[in-house]
DNA sequence: GCCGTTTTCGGCCCGACTGTTTTCAGTCG
């Protein structure tokens, strides 16, 4: 079998992960397994390229996890996932993914009735053979059904703007009930996650009888649990909610233990032992005689940790708890420090509006300048333009710049990237632009070499600005492009072209980490909200928040500038 | 399986809720 990229590698350990827990093993080698799934996926480089020693630096790789990404990463599989995968079927991995279903249950319903698929599952339960095995009942049994319905209908994760639009709601509704308390949404939303699998809100000083109201929301179409604190609910559309219930004078440690990740909240409250402390989502208590001497809010939680307190976009377990130590936390870009948009489309392509009203809406919104960047040639699905059409187009764009006072408007192209590398329109036509993106929108499925090449070409090319969403991904659709970013940003720095984090929902393209490795190694970056629509000017939060998390300053990101020191900074500019 | 400012062995984050139970195991986040 081929060299896997990082998420078949990731892919693999999870599967050794679960497998490892259907055999009941040591439950700290299978968090191992899990966390080293969780830093391949995550990694900003191509994992397979790493040696053991550069692996083996990884906080959570030892020797045997080094060994055997190796192993998985060159040949695709490893001596320990087949031979598990002798003793299981590959099948039962998919009940293991069923709510309410955890590695325990599974095992003793393959061991006890051959149950090794959703399918197998469905049909014991209708049939009422699961009652009677040990923990089962019937209201089980109904639970286990209503779960298969319900993964059916769901697919599980939602993009960060829709996960955002129902909290909203829901929080919205929430506090027309209940004016007095404050309710924050939490999790992987307040941590800005490209996709979110549900949606955590803490309900601040709330009475019991919030739990009603949370139960009662209009969206609701289930009730999953409730408590006197906590509270799961699956809204319409598949998203599941959960509502937990604090005391006002928790609300630092309970906004901290929820908003997470998994990964800081533990190395957070290992730290926090090795001090004699105990942290959980009341306080922070000392061990010996249970005084709390931290909880009120964020702030002194991280204070009494010898820490500065850590941004939400940031804790992900990536050394911020390190920089927080040694007070080095990135002072990170907001959503007012981006004066200028460069990657916008209008009616001569596939946008909705045409020119006048984008450059309208961004007068609007405040920007001081924007860029206009209509499709080239090879995007006929979008009516790209020819050379001709391209500086016709400029030509207004220019003329229509003479008009404004208060906004300059750039005239560009985001012009395609053929698949060997060739720009789509010719190099007299894209010198006499103001700006030029170029992007990927054929060919998606070249290998990796194939790709990078492609990709290392276009940024030499005299005249590129901008690489245009450099992966290609869309969130829940389709994978990233395998590409070596290592390769792309050391070429993109050398060049002086700038990476984009392209700010539309689907694609989030640099992600975060990418964009992280993309600073590390020198490249700038721009923030771009590929609007094709005057609303979708709004998206660029989406993008700052991608930045954040990829621990981006003011100072990354070109479109912080202003206008004549921006097109100083252009690639264009320092030929 | 990983890791070390008491440790190379013996630890490894913490609590709520549910269903099937009479004190708790399993699941979830």
């Amino acid at each position: 079998m081929a060299a896997l990229d990082n998420i078949g590698i990731a892919r693999v350990l999870s599967e050794v992960a679960d497998l490892l827990e259907l055999k009941n093993e040591n439950v700290f080698k299978i968090r191992a397994y899990r966390s080293a799934a969780d830093l391949v996926r995550q990694a900003a480089e191509t994992v397979v390229d790493l040696d053991e020693a550069a692996l083996r630096q990884w906080p959570g790789i030892g020797k045997d996890l080094a060994g055997r990404i190796r192993e998985i990463g060159t040949t695709g599989s490893c001596t320990l996932h087949r031979d598990l995968l002798g003793e299981f079927p590959p099948t039962l991995l998919d009940l293991l993914r069923l709510q309410g279903l955890g590695p325990k249950t599974v095992a003793m319903l393959y061991a006890a009735l051959r149950i090794a698929s959703l399918d197998d599952l469905e049909a014991a339960a209708r049939a009422g053979r699961l009652r009677g095995l040990k923990g089962m009942g019937a209201k089980k049994e109904q639970l286990l059904l209503r779960a298969l319905e319900e993964r059916r209908r769901y697919a599980g994760r939602h993009r960060l703007v829709d996960a955002a639009e129902a909290a909203a709601a829901l929080t919205a509704w929430l506090e027309t009930q209940a004016p007095a308390v404050s309710f924050v949404p939490v999790g992987s939303l307040r941590r800005g996650c490209d996709t979110c699998g549900d949606i955590d809100v803490v309900a601040i000083g709330a009475g019991p009888s919030v739990m009603d109201t949370f139960t009662r929301f209009g969206r609701v179409e289930r009730i999953l649990g409730r408590g006197e604190t906590k509270a799961s609910v699956l809204l319409d559309g598949g998203y599941q909610a959960d509502l937990r219930l604090v005391p006002a004078t928790s609300r630092g440690a309970a906004l901290q233990y929820f908003t997470g990740s998994k990964a800081h909240n533990i190395a957070l409250r290992d730290r926090a032992l090795g001090q004699g402390l105990r942290l959980n989502e009341y306080g922070l208590f000392r061990v010996t005689d249970d005084v709390r001497v931290a909880g009120e809010d964020e702030e002194g939680i991280y204070r009494a940790l010898g820490l500065a307190w850590v941004p939400p976009e940031l804790r992900e377990h990536r050394g911020e708890l390190e920089a927080a130590a040694e007070e080095r936390l990135p002072l990170l870009i907001e959503a007012g420090d981006l004066r200028g948009d460069l990657h916008m489309h209008t009616t001569e392509t596939d946008g909705k509006h045409d020119l006048e009203a984008m450059v309208a809406a961004a007068r609007a919104v405040g920007l001081e300048y924007i860029a206009i960047t209509d499709h080239s040639r090879s995007l006929a699905m979008a009516n790209g333009m020819d050379e001709g059409r391209t500086l016709a187009h400029a030509d207004r764009v220019r003329t229509l710049n003479r008009a404004y006072e208060d906004i300059t408007v750039l005239a560009g192209v985001e012009c395609d990237i053929l698949p060997d590398g060739r720009m789509d329109l010719s190099d007299a036509c894209l010198a006499e632009l103001d700006v030029v993106i170029a992007s990927v929108h054929s060919a998606m499925q070249q290998t990796e070499a194939e790709m990078t090449a492609r990709l290392v070409r276009a940024i030499e090319h005299p005249s590129v600005d901008i690489l245009g969403h450099p992966t290609s991904r869309l969130l829940l659709r389709r994978e990233a492009s395998r590409v070596n970013m290592e390769r792309i940003a050391d070429a993109a720095a050398a060049h002086g072209v700038a990476l984009e984090i392209n700010c539309l929902p689907d694609r989030l393209d640099l992600s975060d980490t990418h964009a992280r490795l993309a600073r590390d190694r020198g490249a700038k970056l721009v923030i771009n909200t590929d609007a094709h629509s005057v609303d979708a000017l709004s998206m660029a939060r989406w993008g700052v928040v991608t930045a954040r998390r990829g621990w981006l300053t003011k100072e990354d990101v070109l479109n912080t500038r202003p206008v004549d020191e921006l097109r100083r900074m252009l690639r264009r500019s320092q030929q």
